[in-house]
DNA sequence: TTGTATTTGTGAACGCCGTTCAGTATCATG
DNA sequence: CATGATACTGAACGGCGTTCACAAATACAA
């Protein structure tokens, strides 16, 4: 005997529990790759189980559908865009220059990451996930957290006086359509015959910042 | 005889390419029925052909595939906000009421229109639209024109002193991008917690005057 | 009028897609 | 070894955009 019989059950619940996560990990990495590198449309179910060796129907063990597989994947990059919101928070720059570098990460974060922005702010969403919103479960939502950043940082610039008193909540949706404006028309209309684009995100930004009375 | 035969010739022909585009013109009616009620995604070739009672494979008698029906009925929008935008400039106001009135349409005009809206303006445009645009064909392109209005009432806001000075084509672009900003974002990102529409609006509105220098 | 060429329309098929379901193989455990 | 759970799969359903060979209708020339 080299192990109690129930130690051993343990263990090997354990060893499937990972494998399970591990596979669960390579269909996330497989649509992660196929995604970045050709958009919503260019991820299919059946790609994403050639490229893993795995049959399609695998892949509904893990996930309930496609949107809810796009949904992880994209949920992680929000976690990226506010950590490095709070990498610049711990700059101990001034609170409007804080705001400043914010606003400036967003865009810049859009870009780096066309094909999450697209599926996160310009599809429409299905009517089954705006009724879920409305019935109260926002809090949970990852992009929340990074909205949550936008208003407090604003909330903290009026309080010290370096930008307009306001609507603290106007203001902040205000900011953040805004940033959207920019973020999403740089990334879907790729015909447009924009100006140089660090050029145009300088002048969008000191009109942003004009318009908020800094 | 009743009639020279070369005459009866081009009645026939008359006759047929009228036929051809009342055709056309039933395919874009049930198409832009479809479109308006359940979105791009939910039009698809073989419901228009079963509205008009023929063969999903006439349709392609008409159009080269899906996209080029859709460009058809989008493009028919732009034509109406260059209307709505007109009928503005006839009302004779003072050159910053009449930007500040124009802008206003716009974004009224695309929360009117969300499906086209979503189709012209937030969906990624296919890599061959791109290349075909750059490849110099701007000017035909119905939306261009409605910039260029939006543009030449900058230009003349400016020579009046009625907003800051500034590179022309930067504040029509970045003004562009702000109305886009929250045309877009009402459309698509329909489960998030907006305030009151027409109050955020306003208070956008106010921004994006302000932004301008007015 | 009859044959011919052109236009107009179609059914069937191709290769995709997301998703479901019945069934098989694997495997820890009684 | 038998059992019951778990992991996995092939085949299929109904949809999609699109193509192609073919049929029907039509206009016109001989």
């Amino acid at each position: 005997m080299t192990m109690p019989e129930n130690e051993r059950s343990q263990r090997i619940l354990a060893r499937r529990t990972r494998e399970k996560q591990e596979l669960r990990q390579k269909i996330l990495n497989a649509a992660t790759e196929l995604f970045a590198r050709e958009g919503y449309e260019g991820v299919s179910i059946r790609k994403i189980a050639d490229r893993i060796e795995y049959s399609p129907t695998t892949i509904y063990l893990h996930f309930k559908d496609k949107a809810e597989l796009m949904g992880n994947i994209c949920s992680d990059v929000f976690g990226a865009l506010r950590q490095r919101m709070g990498e610049i928070a711990a700059l101990g720059l001034t609170p409007l220059e804080q705001l400043r570098r914010s606003l400036r990460a967003y865009i810049e974060f859009g870009l780096e990451h066309p094909n999450h922005y697209i599926v996160l702010f310009c599809l429409p969403e299905p009517v089954e996930l705006v009724q879920a919103m409305e019935a109260g479960g926002y809090s949970q939502d990852p992009g929340m957290a990074c909205f949550d950043l936008l208003r407090e940082g604003i909330a903290l610039c009026m309080r010290e006086g370096v930008i307009a008193e306001g609507d603290v909540e106007f203001t902040s949706q205000s900011t953040f359509l805004m940033l959207h404006g920019i973020t999403g028309a740089l990334i879907t209309m790729r015909s447009f015959p924009w100006l140089e684009r660090e050029a145009l995100i300088n002048s969008y930004m000191v009109r942003v910042m004009k318009s908020l009375g800094a």
